[in-house]
DNA sequence: CTAGTATTCAATTTATCAATTGAACACAAG
DNA sequence: CTTGTGTTCAATTGATAAATTGAATACTAG
């Protein structure tokens, strides 16, 4: 009975917070802060529809951060209390403060070399059979044409931002280049980490893994 | 470009009141709150399976809302800084202005609220410098331990028949525990009435007292 | 009254999230 | 090394939310 009231109450807190937690909404909320807007104005400036902007806007009003009133053939919407404009700042200065710790933990991460975490010939092996992973050879063209791990494909740190851009999400990226003491995939490594694209390096290069007799091509057919 | 980045800011914002928009993460930030807390300890006391309450609590670190440190077997969570517990409080504040079920809920659950006639924290201060009261926390003691107001005595509510008992006639009690909506005070305050003892509550609880500064005392020392 | 405009409603599709399960991992004590 | 315990991972299922579309309400101006 006591948790039940409790849980209640949580869930009372969430509905608030549920109408937070959608960028689109925060947009409005930081337009409403400045003054009171019509839909109309809403949509345009945030792009949404007029229909979806409505929505958000109901939602917000569900739970009081915003009212509403009519003139006429247009409804404004304002916020509802300076508590909502108190919460929206304190939540504000929690997400600059997370987003500065964020880089700050990032730009840690990536400076020290051994937390790129390498992954083992076996283990890349596999992963290549099972095609969870794309796998880039950072070295110069001549290079990979002369001779590269089957399946990879080769993308020098020049050609690295459109690789970025085309990249399809969600799938990781392994990187190798020369050798365990080649710095071009170490450099790859983090210009896609900073991306957001969850990548790692090949512990060993290319020499390595053609000596291992592990399946390898070039630019004339396979091995 | 400054779009992008307005827009980048309200995604980070967002994804901070997402892990606020969920009634189990809310619980588990004010057992937080209160002090660090296993994944075991806070698993049991939240009814939720290890599993569920182990991933909830990743996606709070997810979003630098709480930090973990590993000892031995155990993993210990705590509130990653006090701006969290800032934002918490000010969505709390809305929460109570804005949803009016939640004023019905407490009035149906805590009944009576208004005839205990809590205190605030300011005239607590004064109160305890004139040392004319006495005041108690009524939650459990690891929680006591990890930080209470300064001066307090801990008295759970198994205790409180003793402290009844060997209390010196005259003196005015206040008891306080986690926060607006515990509701450990409300019981004590009751009891004590019964027992003709004249005793108030403290409107806020603990993290409340904490975040103004007010003092505050460890098992370990003051602040 | 009619036409035009602003807003909302309702229904659908798509995406995202929560809870569960069973297994995997990490550490400690025996 | 083995066993037990605490925590996390991974995969699945069911629930909830977002965006889109087209239609339905208001209201105003003419």
């Amino acid at each position: 009975m006591m948790a039940d009231f409790k849980h209640l109450l949580y869930s009372q807190f969430a509905k608030i917070a549920k109408a937070l937690a959608q960028a689109h909404r925060l947009e409005l909320l930081d337009y409403l802060a400045q003054r009171e807007h019509s839909v109309e104005s809403l949509a345009k400036v945030s792009g949404l529809s007029y229909a979806n902007c409505s929505q958000h806007l109901q939602q917000l009003k569900a739970v009081g951060l915003v009212t509403s009133r009519k003139r006429g053939q247009h409804v404004f919407y304002r916020i509802a209390h300076d508590l909502v404009l108190e919460s929206l700042e304190s939540l504000s200065k929690l997400a600059r403060h997370n987003l500065a710790e964020v880089d700050r933990l990032i730009d840690q991460h990536l400076n020290a070399r051994d937390s790129l975490e390498p992954l083992s010939s076996e283990e890349l092996a596999t992963r290549l059979k099972e095609d969870s992973v794309t796998l880039i050879d950072v070295r110069p063209a001549d290079e990979y044409g002369a001779g590269h791990i089957a399946g990879a494909i080769n993308v020098t740190l020049e050609q690295l931002a459109d690789f970025i851009a085309q990249h399809q999400a969600g799938k990781e990226v392994i990187a190798y280049c020369r050798g365990p003491y080649c710095v071009l995939s170490y450099e790859a490594v983090q210009r896609l980490r900073a991306q957001g694209i969850a990548s790692h390096r090949l512990a060993d290069g290319y020499p390595e893994w053609y000596l291992a007799g592990l399946p390898v091509e070039t630019d004339q057919g396979e091995r």
